[in-house]
DNA sequence: GCGCTTCATGACAACGATTCTCATTCGGGA
DNA sequence: TCCCGAATGAGAATCGTTGTCATGAAGCGC
């Protein structure tokens, strides 16, 4: 009922090539940086197009976005469809996928118990990578 | 030794205007919220100015500072100095204050365990609160 | 209280990321 | 192939936030 599944997105060369760009990188990337990489390639995509397609990619799931501290959306193509969290190199911007049932199950306890429903939650780990902090 | 933050922020009627303002208040509110909220009652300050005070004030731990899903900085001062969390009721923007030293565990085990150092997180948990879920 | 130096303020311009508009193009089912 | 609606692209428009700079207010030594 509340379902609607799939709108069923067309698939274009843009949003292929879209995909594309987004693989093969660990590191989460603004939807101009993609754009410019893109253009980089030879690859002509309109900037809207590049910013409607990673929105509806990640309403979709198929990428995960997160907000930079200056408010900047960026996105990346992530290794699982399962749901889980990056621990975010401050300095070189790499990122690695954790999962960990005890902070799911503490979201969820900590709201329930203040009446909370139909929780979800957000939780980013940033700190230096191994190698950005030996190259101090 | 590298302490010495304080920058001894001068003390004036703007500054003074904006954490009254932000009192007595349990939902996350933005900038200009805050500055017409402000001007509502009266209370002239420039827009600037409020900007300027609230980031001045986040940094120095004064104010809590969140993303809305749209990227917009929202602010509130908190009850507490200490290091917590929240959960944000989605309709109404109601927020509670939470701790739980299982997330702060977590977070530091799986950003060591990649290699990660300097660890710092944002965890935001949202739903919808009892009241708002039972208006339905 | 009197100047002086420095920081804070306010009005407004400037910025930059994202969104909107709308004419044009393209995908896919009949 | 033909048609219709979804997708695209170029550029304008939004809008939160930041920068500029002349003016005002704090703090300080006198
Ligand atoms: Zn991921
Ligand atoms: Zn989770
Ligand atoms: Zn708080
Ligand atoms: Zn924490």
């Amino acid at each position: 009922m509340t379902e609607q599944t799939q709108a069923a997105r067309r698939p274009t060369r843009q949003r292929a090539a879209i995909a594309q760009a987004l693989t093969g990188t660990v590191e989460f990337r603004s939807a101009q940086e993609i754009h410019s990489s893109m253009a980089g390639d030879g690859t002509r995509v309109g900037l809207a197009t590049v910013y409607r397609n990673l929105q509806a990619m990640a309403a979709d799931g198929e990428v995960d976005v997160i907000r930079t501290a200056d408010g900047e959306a960026v996105y990346r193509s992530c290794a699982t469809d399962d749901h889980h969290h990056h621990v975010v190199c401050r300095s070189c911007g790499l990122a690695v996928e954790v999962t960990g049932d005890a902070v799911e199950r503490w979201a969820e306890a900590v709201a329930a118990e203040h009446g909370f429903t139909q929780v979800r939650h957000t939780v980013e780990i940033d700190g230096l990578c191994a190698e950005c902090a030996a190259r101090r």
